[in-house]
RNA sequence: GGGCGAUUAGCUCAGUGGUAGAGCGCCAUCCUCACACGAUGGAGGUCGGAGGUUCGACUCCUCCAUCGCCCA
């Protein structure tokens, strides 16, 4: 008996979201039966959107799940510091101090970057515990933390050495803006309208002109060619000869090139090979000189003649008023053509030549794997098993089977044991045979494969003792034992049965025993694939995979991986160093603080001390040296280091008598500024004159590497076994550039998938269907919403809106709706724990049998079961929550609940006899058992969705035994607890109470008003009678009265064969009700003529299947009865109103 | 230009080769001892259009229309 109040979600998810996170609920330090998930790392620009709170929630449903399912679920959460992104934002906070990046410098840019960063990052922490996202904090990374840096220059490294990265010259989509090079991907086409000018370029030999139609006439100035299609009759004969440009003079060819479209303009294209993505294949392939006639802000440079310094428009103005004062501008039309702009920023991109860095994503190395990884493919794998097999002589064994701490189960089998069969950690570890029969060693092998989730096997030729609480049995004949997760299996001739759920342990006793040890090697075939979720993205990602291009890789920003590679002044190799060059693990140290930036070219051991023992930036409880340990050198966890072991270390190299590892001279000392440098050398010629990369790597680069980066690659750490993920949720508008390059360098590096299943969801837009965006001022703040209505409505409205395939229209309103659900789940909790018994557990023992509603609500709750795993097991997150929703709310609450207050508020007659006083008390402690058991699972069922809510009430139960219900086991669907019987009766019971309650209300009756009910019943008069307290109770009747016919003054009402009348009174509004049953009369007639004329078609008698006639044949039948007795009430209701 | 998806009640969306469903909204009656964030009942649809397959199509096929997205 205990009231917990009112639902005040802010109370309750701010007390478990703490909770859950200081007592790291959902860290596990050494998972085995893993379920592992990445989180898609936010990036660290802002704070997260509505498209961000879903992925968390349809993620955190999984693992919920999965981890009640028994999994040790491990996901990672973590950062993107998404390098164009953040600079820019950056970037427009020190443009608002008046400030300027390029005066400022690329050292004290940064600066404020890491400064401005952990700001960001802590906001979306924090939103990632409110949403209830059980992810393991303890396995947080950043995409620029120290591992992370250092696999990023590793896989640079390998792609590089194996050909795979290239440096050249190529035009790329250039941002004159934010100054950089883009790859295609971040190119956004937008139709616009612009205009087409056709310009008359002179022919050298002065017999006139050609024209050509170009939407950028600007670019013209740096034009080295026109060109024709080889079969336009129009211009045959001009190819070969030359033209000469307007306002530059210069003589350029006429070409032919099958790449022009006749039909575009004049069908004479002018070639501008270094300002134009087609233009640059053609002057490639005719070898035409390229001229860069622009520089990074898309001003015009020096190559423009006069027009040098202007901006790009403003040359093309003056450039079209100057073509057209000298008489060359034919016309211009208004054309509506795609622009290319920057994602960022939406400045309208230039191409341009340049050099940049390369990854060639269309090698056959890089593609195929990629292809077949989602295509599917069979790996084979090989393990080596440690085997103990066991000979004993005479073996017995005892198998206990408990639940928490009561012992269900002990199963007892004396001698007669074929073999026995263990598992450790889902691999084959012992086996016992009796002495002598080796033969059975091959058999036991064969049935431990063919059980891959049992962790315990037994064949039993003889007699099995089966102990349960009360009873005991014996089975004999020849039998198989397994026992795996489920609990306990028993496999005979006639299948499968489960014996009993729970913890299963075994002691064996053997008499005599002799121990082998034999090592095997196992191989077997996996068929692996990502599998696409909806499915039909699957043949998006393979299009795109087959037309791919190289990827450019490049940024002409800071904020990002700096690009491991130093050019030699003197012979100009390229040098990639990575920390694999050094062997002394403080020169491994130094060299990555080197190229991480976190020390500059020149340093004092002060200064290294001072890096390595500040906190690290991701696990500010750790060092940035106890970092390097636990994520990033895992071999050298007894380093430690001090600015005097350092100086150490350092003057040794200098100290001539030394050995030195290295020829070179590692550290040198600049007696000027008294500090030491980290001295690298070129690996061609020797010299130390590097140059370092000023560029750094597109942040997808290392967004790629994430799925096994995390997990500590390129050491072979434990993590690592945690590849591949078993999941991955995102969004489809990065596919492109996430998830196929994911797989990209996965299949790559780890020569395996990074995940199983890849989950798509949709776009959040908002109710108008539109994409909510800070401009349009239509976004709704995933805060805002917790804050009104609740972290649990937040989740239970995303999952519930996510329909595979189908963007989510999105309102307030919505959220609200689903707030009510969880204050109807919290009333209904409120309910139950007012009217528990303090001492029911002790009492229920005392319980009496259940009734038919009890035995009604276990059969739909286990159906419920069902439908919320099996639409889970396929991502389908609507269906399971309204599965639930519906489960709740319209059967256990509408129902349910009321029907059990029958027995929770019976009342006891004074002069009752003690049966019968015993009677309801135990009949109460029934009500109660089943009320709390149903609750308990509805809570662990909804949890993945509503986790607070869920953990409250949880934790108020007197059945909740773990620290929180998110460790509990996720109900499952028992067939032992379906009672079809039951259902049946009691849905038929609602059909009854329900033409009453429309009886009532149609006759305007009040509903608290109690009325007299006459009834006449054929079939089911029995359930009337058994349930006639229901009746009374649920439908407001005073008393229950059997009659023959109608009596006077009534209104009739039926339900299939249960027909009742209702006493009149006056103010009845017949009139209303006459019409209503017409109304239901036409359409039960509608349906009656559609199937009888399907029963008179002799071909529906024919094809059809016959229990399709059958069907049919019955339907007819009681949409017959139905019909007449509608007729028959319409006439009564008539002679009714004729009464009144 | 190529591809994908959508079109079902006022709104948001389920759905299945066999008598059209839910939530919200709306209407009516009720502040009945968990819940007015509630209870009970009710009204409301030629399943975008046209063909075809089938005994039977909202469902499968073809075409068209409208809307949206992606790629070029």
């Amino acid at each position: 008996m205990k009231d917990i109040k009112e639902y005040n979600h802010k109370e309750i998810e701010k007390k478990h979201a703490q909770r859950w996170y200081s007592q790291k609920l959902y860290h596990i330090e050494k998972p085995k039966n893993k379920f592992s998930v990445v989180i898609p790392p936010p990036n660290v620009t802002g704070s997260l959107h509505m498209g961000h709170a879903l992925n968390i929630t349809l993620q955190d449903i999984v693992c919920r799940w999965q981890r009640m399912l028994g999994k040790d679920v491990v996901w990672v959460p973590g950062f993107d510091h998404a390098g164009i992104a953040t600079q820019y934002v950056v970037d427009k906070k020190i443009q608002e101090e008046g400030k300027n990046r390029l005066e400022m410098g690329r050292e004290e840019f940064l600066k404020r970057v890491w400064e401005w960063v952990p700001i960001s990052r802590n906001s979306i922490r924090e939103q990632l515990i409110k949403l209830g996202a059980s992810v393991d904090w303890q396995r947080e990374r950043f995409t620029l933390d120290e591992g992370f840096s250092r696999l990023v220059r590793y896989t640079f490294r390998r792609l590089y050495e194996e050909g795979l990265i290239y440096r050249g010259e190529y035009i790329v989509n250039w941002c004159p803006k934010d100054l950089t090079a883009l790859s295609d991907l971040e190119v956004e086409h937008e139709e616009e309208e612009g205009k087409l000018y056709y310009i008359k370029y002179p022919l050298e030999d002065g017999s006139g002109y050609i024209t050509v139609a170009t939407t950028r006439p600007e670019t013209m100035l740096g034009d080295t060619a026109v060109a024709v299609h080889p079969e336009d009759e129009r211009y045959k004969h001009l190819v070969g000869k030359y033209a000469i440009l307007p306002l530059v003079g210069r003589r350029i060819p006429i070409i032919a090139d099958e790449r022009v479209k006749p039909e575009f303009g004049t069908g004479a294209v002018k070639i501008t090979p270094a300002h134009d993505p087609l233009d640059f294949e053609i002057g490639k392939s005719h070898n035409l000189p390229m001229i860069q006639i622009m520089d990074q802000f898309a001003r015009i440079n020096e190559n423009g003649g006069e027009f040098a310094g202007l901006d790009r428009y403003t040359a093309r103005q003056k450039i079209v008023q100057k073509l057209e004062e000298l008489g060359f501008l034919e016309k211009v039309e208004s054309h509506r053509h795609a622009v290319g702009k920057c994602y960022r920023c939406k400045t309208v991109l230039e191409p341009m030549v340049s050099t940049q860095w390369f990854l060639k994503v269309s090698d056959p190395r890089i593609k195929e794997p990629a292809v077949k990884a989602v295509l599917g493919y069979t790996q084979r794998q090989e393990k080596e098993l440690n085997l103990q097999i066991l000979y004993v002589q005479g073996l017995e064994a005892v198998i206990k089977v408990a639940e928490g701490s009561k012992t269900k189960l002990v199963v007892v089998i004396k001698d007669g044991i074929d073999f026995l069969v263990g598992k450790k950690e889902g691999e084959l570890s012992f086996i016992y045979i009796p002495e002598g029969r080796e033969e059975l060693l091959k058999v036991a092998k064969e049935k431990a494969k063919e059980h891959k989730n049992a962790h315990m096997l037994l064949k039993v030729k003889g007699t099995i003792t089966l102990i349960r609480e009360y009873s005991e049995e014996n089975l004999s004949g020849e039998f198989m034992l397994i026992a795996d997760k489920e609990g306990l299996k028993l496999l005979d001739d006639n299948g499968q049965r489960l014996l009993e759920k729970g913890e299963v342990q075994l002691e064996p006793v053997q008499k005599s025993l002799r121990v082998k040890w034999e090592k095997e090697k196992e191989v077997w075939e996996e068929e692996k694939r990502v599998a696409f979720v909806p499915e039909n993205w699957k043949k998006i990602y393979l299009q795109w995979m087959e037309n791919l291009r190289d990827w450019c890789i490049s940024r002409q920003i800071w904020w990002g991986h700096r690009i491991p590679v130093w050019y030699c002044k003197d012979c100009g190799h390229i040098n990639v160093f990575t920390d694999d060059d050094f062997d002394r693990v403080y020169d491994k140290l130094i060299f990555n603080l080197i190229a991480d930036g976190k020390i500059k070219e020149e340093f004092t051991p002060e200064e290294v001390e001072e890096v390595l023992k500040s906190p690290s930036f991701v696990h500010p409880e750790m060092t940035v040296l106890e970092f390097y340990k636990k994520f990033v050198f895992h071999k050298y966890h007894s380093t430690d280091v001090s600015a005097h072991s350092l100086r150490l270390f350092f003057t040794q190299d200098l100290n001539p008598t030394a050995p030195l590892a290295d020829r070179s001279v590692r550290y040198k000392y600049n007696p000027q500024t008294k500090k030491f440098r980290f001295m690298l050398y070129c690996k061609n010629c020797g010299s130390d004159k590097l140059e370092w990369e000023r560029d750094v790597l597109d942040t997808w680069f290392s967004s790629a590497l994430w799925p096994f980066g995390v997990f500590g690659f390129p050491e072979n750490t434990e993590d690592l076994k945690l590849y591949p993920t078993d999941l991955l949720v995102t969004g489809f508008d990065i596919i492109f550039f996430w998830v196929a390059r994911m797989i990209m360098m996965g299949m790559f590096f780890m020569k395996d998938i990074p995940f199983r299943d890849v989950y798509i969801h949709a776009l959040v837009r908002d109710e108008k269907g539109q994409k909510m965006s800070k401009t349009k001022g239509n976004v709704i703040d995933p805060l805002d919403i917790v804050e009104k209505y609740g972290a649990d409505a937040l989740r239970f409205t995303l999952a519930i809106l996510t329909q595979q395939g189908r963007d989510i229209k999105l309102s307030e309103k919505r959220f609200e709706g689903y707030k009510h659900f969880a204050n109807k789940l919290w009333n209904a909790g409120r309910f139950i724990l007012m009217n528990l018994d303090e001492d029911l557990l002790t009492k229920l023992p005392y319980s009496a049998p259940p009734r038919a509603e009890d035995l009604w609500i276990l059969t739909l709750l286990n159906e419920t079961a069902q439908r919320v795993n099996d639409a889970l097991s396929e991502y389908k997150f609507s269906n399971a929550s309204q599965a639930l929703y519906d489960f709740v709310w319209s059967e256990f609450c509408d129902w349910y609940i009321e029907m059990c207050k029958l027995r929770l508020y019976a009342k006891v007659e004074e002069n009752a006899s003690p049966e019968e006083k015993e009677r309801i008390e135990r009949e109460r402690i029934t009500a109660q058992s089943f009320l709390l058991m149903t609750f308990d699972r509805i809570l662990k069922l909804l949890h993945p969705f509503m986790p607070y809510i869920t953990e409250e009430l949880y934790l108020h139960l007197p059945t909740a035994v773990k620290e929180s219900i998110s460790l509990e086991e996720f109900p499952q669907y028992n067939p032992q607890e379906v009672y079809p019987q039951a259902k049946e009766k009691i849905e038929r019971l609602k059909e009854i109470i329900t033409s009453i309650r429309a009886l009532r209300s149609d006759l305007r009756i009040e509903p608290a008003k109690k009325i007299k009910l006459y009834y006449r019943a054929e079939d089911s008069k029995g359930l009337v009678e058994e349930f006639k307290e229901y009746i009374l109770s649920l439908a407001k009747v005073e008393e229950l009265v059997e009659v023959q016919e109608r009596p006077p003054a009534t209104i009739a009402g039926f339900s299939k064969d249960f027909e009742f009348y209702i006493p009149v009174e006056f103010g009845a509004k017949v009139e209303e009700l006459i019409q209503s049953y017409k109304r239901k009369l036409q359409e039960v007639e509608k349906t009656l003529d559609n199937l009888s004329a399907r029963l008179k078609s002799p071909k529906f008698l024919e094809k059809a299947p016959p229990e399709e006639v059958e069907k049919t044949k019955q339907s007819v039948e009681e949409l017959t009865q139905e019909q007449e007795r509608l007729r028959k009430l319409v006439k009564l209701l008539e002679e009714v109103m004729a009464e009144l």
